[in-house]
DNA sequence: GTCTATAGCCAGATAGAC
DNA sequence: GTCTATCTGGCTATAGAC
């Protein structure tokens, strides 16, 4: 039995660190602002993580296991390849609006640290997404979908739940939409990204 | 008449802090890794530049000056929407795939600078797409299009261009496409994914 | 314009008292 | 476990010779 009590200080600094890296990156950051947030000392930290890089693979490995195995229940399941769509856009961006630094956080960290993907791939993080790209060729075989590469829907998938959190500063800049609006518009795309992806491969029968 | 001679060291400069800027980022860059990179002294970068600061503003406005007007130029011609929606994918991802870690620099420091956006916003660096606006509102008007928000839109195109770039390790990740399988993946894209988007929007008529 | 040498600062990490 | 004080290294920036 693991002791459970006086976890308070060691999740309180895990919670800190996560603000301020997801943040500032993992250059960005100061072990004096994660302390000062987590209303403790710097040398706590050291004794509770030994270090800067070993207190920031913590976070990331959290920030990263919490939006995974999210994908990977809408993709394994029963669903139907319509219905997966609109599961997993409403879910994903209802996810993401309440923790907005999160995808960028992710992103940025694997662009700057290949390194990374190949422990989480190592670790078999990434859920397997056979069973889609399977579902997909069926969906095309049998002439219920426009042709089209499973791999290239994936992205596509992708592409259209997670931008608009990644690039919503260019996307403010070209639209001029202000604060509000910006909400307003990721709010709709709940049912608006997955009508968009499913009138784009949909064929009339 | 300004001179034009002797200006190697500068651009060379330039061309260095361009490089390492953009894979490091702001923080994660070293100036002395920018004076190998440039084979040249710290000193100098100084004397050039005054501060790491300016030298990365100079490299910022740069990529993104490089950007926009390519989108201007499209958006604002007289194409109709569906050409202009093949064209600027098509240019777009030619482009990119010859300066792969542009759009991830651009959106980086554009989220964690967002002092940025209002300078750029200010200095009109952004193309104005009022009237591309105007063009999904009148194709809709007339039952040429479904029905769509040209906020959404626009977001959908940028997305779908930008995100197979921004997104790479985290697609390769998922998708266990290889280095090879990817780049003939962002190939593909040049025209799939306009065809993706007229599909979704197109109204048989 | 270009270099070497160094100032000055700041942040991560540690020692050691309590 | 938690704190204060301090070490140490690395980085930006500058001084000054050539």
């Amino acid at each position: 039995m693991v002791s459970k009590k006086d976890n308070n200080t060691e999740s309180d600094i895990l919670e800190a660190a996560k603000n301020v890296f997801q943040r500032k990156g993992m250059f960005g950051a100061r072990m004096q602002e994660i302390a000062n947030e987590a209303g403790i000392n710097k040398a706590l930290l050291h004794y509770y993580y030994r270090s800067k890089q070993l207190l920031f693979e913590a976070v990331f490995k959290q920030a990263f296991g919490l939006m995974a195995p999210k994908l990977s229940a809408i993709i394994n399941s029963e669903l139907s390849l319509e219905e997966k769509i609109r599961e997993f856009t409403s879910n994903y961006i209802s996810f993401v609006i309440k923790h907005p630094y999160l995808p960028n956080f992710i992103i940025q960290e694997l662009n700057s640290n290949p390194q990374f993907i190949e422990q989480l791939v190592a670790e078999k993080n990434f859920p397997d997404i056979a069973g889609f790209k399977k579902q997909v060729e069926e969906m095309t075989a049998v002439g219920k979908i426009r042709p089209i590469n499973p791999n290239q829907l994936f992205v596509n998938i992708m592409a259209l739940n997670v931008f608009p959190f990644i690039g919503k500063p260019l996307l403010k800049g070209f639209t001029k939409m202000d604060e509000k609006t910006y909400q307003e518009m990721l709010e709709e795309r709940k049912t608006a990204a997955a009508d968009f992806i499913i009138n784009a491969i949909k064929l009339e029968q």
